[in-house]
DNA sequence: TATGAATGAGCGTTCATTCAT
DNA sequence: AATGAATGAACGCTCATTCAT
């Protein structure tokens, strides 16, 4: 009757899944979970600790999605800038389709040291290590630049990902995430001329691009 | 008596940079606020209209903070490298002295929808376009790669100086922050040779990199 | 305008004496006390920490009342046997006319281990010296024996005062309370004759006399 | 199969006594009872019609205990007052030797309403008639006082007992519950001098005496 | 301007008990 | 005899905000 059991805690995380992606943690409540989810407010602490402790289940089912597609959509492609530009898409595409889950990680949990040190933040498996491989195949191959470090690299790209994820969040999905994402790693090739000036821009589209973003004192 | 008014909401603010820079927004509360500042509850709403407006107001004395002192250590410098450089150490630098506010911009307001819709975030002068300036600059007195667009590199930069510090405050501000900030911008100049492979990683500090890094299933 | 607070802080008490009399610290609740009290349940927390506190703050206010009542009833009262006759009746008499109050001390608070540690419990003034005080005042006088530890027989007159109310309530006060009460201290005097055998005994009214009273098995 | 069911009621009963004596019934659950018991919350609810019955179920074993030690105790002794010096002593050892009983049943069952209307506690035998026995023994011949009721004296020395061991479990026994019990029947002695002034006392043991204990207001 | 008492809605969590299997 | 998943009522406590003074 395992099955069983696992069966009911699937319900009950896409219950919470719907939840907690309308509004945020604090303001999710549990009354509604268990409604969504057809039972009652104490079966959820039959299998979940907490609050918290849903909240933070939530991924774990996300991320093996998320690990399948990757792999599904790596197939068959050979060299190293293809497999790049296919996770860059693929990331972003995840994403777009997935947005309530997408705010959830990045605007809740990408942010809690809590999450941060709880077990299934422990257990996302590394998809960096999926990048660095690919990155430094690509420099052995001499398809990109020797001389950046691999985990350098690796890092650029991670952190520009969920930049613009979470940009595209805060500007309520208005405009498409998936533009431009070819641009993003140019910077990991060789010098190329002529160079594609103005291609990738947030501010055509009207962005305020970052929480840094300081106007200097005139 | 406008300076009076000014002086007591200044004091309020720091009362309040100090209570919610302790715990986040929701557990932060007034009370303990205006105990911080010797003044009543009821005060503070004389002076801020709700919590929110009291909590998104706090920015607005850093950032002239974080200006001044940017263009204080920018001065006499010439050439685009040297500023450049320059920028990236006093924002991290800035963070690390700074660190209660940094966690309260870094994983509260960068992640708020409506913070990026208060009037205190349209007020934050663009840091970014002085980066992109200076870029530029780069760019046409030869310094930086030409066939990347400034605002690619500019939001390049910006993500990932976010990242680390998001990072950094994450990991309960455990390592030193200004550790290796030189390499953030190896990717703006000319491929040289040899290549500083491995000087630049996290890795070695035993830190997770990031939200996104999944491991792909075998 | 501490006055209004102090008398605020009186109606709560004395809704809660209410409320706590009628059944046991865990069942009672502070909605019903509010209700009582005529005010929200918020403002309960205004003036008491918490459930446990307002419990623990009823007593404060009858052991006022206690101590006054006492010190008048003693009034002119001039020998040893005399005062300690008036003190027993009194304990008794007090009891029996609050016993709300009784039933909180005696089967709830008595036997807190956080009550003894509370700081209304470190408050309590101490009943006990007065009748030590009485107690060596009749022995030296020779009303009493002189060979009893004045400790010793006040903590037998303690324990058997506690005793008696105890057995009272639990029998939902079905009985006279001050029915031979002065039999209580026959022991501190000197061997009379005849001996007044039979008089006082809790047999006749068919009440079990203690918990620790076994039946030896056959 | 009786006799397996017998045994399984003292292994839940068992369990029951290792849960409920680390804290109070509210807190004590079912499910943590079941556990210890290495069976299922369902079938605690076979042997016992519910918490409270589990609860009240507990002293009938321990009762069984103390008197068997008792009697064995008593073995051979002649006189009145060695016999009742025994019973004394095996009665602070018996709980001394017994604190996680000792606390259900002084600091909860003894204050209890239900439990004194419970069938267990019909079914204690009468430790007490044993008391009376052998003071109108010790009366009789010659040892104790005649001028005192005999169950005053029982009654005297029951709630002097049930104080000391109450005293000791809300001090968390930290002290030697056996010191002096000898002078507790003092009392019933025939005067004798010198006395034994300030032998017996609990003062020298910084313990707060009872919770009666008042000072009166000067 | 400033106070601070009062509000009151809101929600996570517990756990004894049941009952289908 | 035994299981253990499911129930669901019940309640203490917090705290931003208001408003009479």
């Amino acid at each position: 009757m395992k099955r069983k059991r696992d069966l009911r805690k699937q319900e009950i995380l896409q219950a919470a899944l719907d939840v907690f992606g309308r509004t945020d943690f604090q303001r999710a409540c549990i009354s509604e979970i268990a409604r969504k989810a057809k039972i009652s407010e104490g079966t959820i602490y039959f299998y979940f600790k907490n609050k918290e402790d849903l909240f933070f289940s939530i991924p774990a089912q996300k991320i093996e999605e998320f690990c399948e597609g990757l792999e599904f959509h790596l197939q068959g492609i050979q060299d190293a800038p293809g497999k790049l530009t296919k996770m860059i898409w693929f990331y972003l595409y995840f994403f777009k389709t997935n947005p309530v889950y997408a705010r959830i990680l990045m605007l809740e949990m990408s942010v809690s040291k809590r999450f941060s040190k709880s077990i299934t933040f422990d257990r996302i498996p590394v998809f960096t290590d999926r990048i660095l491989e690919i990155v430094r195949e690509g420099q052995e191959k001499g398809f990109f630049r020797k001389d950046l470090d691999g985990c350098l690299v690796r890092d650029i790209l991670l952190s520009f990902l969920e930049y613009r994820v979470t940009r595209w969040l805060l500007n309520e999905e208005s405009y498409e995430l998936l533009e431009n994402y070819g641009e993003i790693f140019d910077f990991i090739q060789e010098t190329q001329r002529p160079c594609r000036q103005g291609i990738f821009s947030f501010e055509g589209l009207g962005i305020p691009s970052t929480v840094s973003s300081f106007k200097p004192p005139q």
